[in-house]
DNA sequence: ACTGAAAGATAGTAGGC
DNA sequence: GCCTACTATCTTTCAGT
């Protein structure tokens, strides 16, 4: 199944809103030189179909005090299939996980986490990620800048 | 600079609106027990001072077969600010790299890169990314499942 | 700062092509 | 599948507290 059964009208529709979400029908109506009612019924599929998981605000994260983005790169000790579960499971609950990532090759899970400061993922080490049962090494590298950072796929 | 100049109520609807960005201010002021204009003039404030970066819609990435993430440690042969800038730049202009981050480390920068599949990402590899100058070594690790998956910071 | 109410714009619905 | 037209709801503004 390549693209599903999504025409044109479609990605163009998904482009514009990965983009910016708060165009409006009319814009997006406009752009596309189609009718207010046929983008919002478009719109409206795409939702349901689940093409469109969600609409999200992306805040500035140094303007909310999130100045340190750390991706910590995870061994475990086994990979029976409750250990992994339970290794997900317990380090998702933490707020400053924004994403847990279970990939091939060295390393069995790569989290990106979001603190404050140094000092403060230093805690969240110590206190929180490195309580975990069944944890081998943690690596972690810091990142200094984000030349590109899109939450758009491209399509 | 703690937090900036943000309140309760601030964090509150940043909370929300990180969460989901298509909640009506009506449903905002319900939920914070303020008045729509209020919440109106709250949101105005915080997208206009930077808070809110922008609202965008999160596509099922499966769904617009997207089905590979790739994270591709690059390691550069020189760091002159030239070579650095000229990298980022080039990389930054290929539509399959999401994120291009500057790393502490062993590696210089880490690029999420979106294919179809294992054949498309070898080809961008060969065709696109391998073809950038004064790049030494790039290493390709896989997702293969994604427990946890956010765009919103703790706040 | 916050509020309620008015005015204007947009989302969402219905019926026809 | 696309459109026009209509209604409900929402955004946005503003005078008042």
């Amino acid at each position: 199944m390549i693209q599903g059964d999504l025409d044109k009208v479609d990605i163009q529709i998904l482009k514009l809103l990965q983009q910016d979400a708060s165009f409006t029908n009319k814009e997006i109506a406009l752009k596309l030189h189609k009718s207010i009612a046929t983008v919002h019924e478009r719109i409206r599929r795409l939702k349901e179909q689940g093409y469109i998981k969600k609409i999200v605000a992306i805040l500035d994260r140094k303007k909310i005090d999130r100045n340190l983005i750390a991706f910590s790169h995870v061994l475990l000790k086994e990979h029976t299939a409750a250990t992994l579960v339970k290794f997900e499971t317990e380090v998702s609950k933490f707020p400053e996980v924004m994403e847990c990532l279970q990939m091939t090759g060295a390393h069995d899970f790569i989290l990106r986490i979001a603190t404050r400061d140094m000092d403060t993922y230093h805690e969240f080490l110590r206190n929180k990620l490195a309580t975990l049962p069944n944890i081998t090494t943690v690596q972690s590298y810091f990142v200094l800048s984000e030349p590109k950072s899109e939450t758009a796929y491209p399509i």
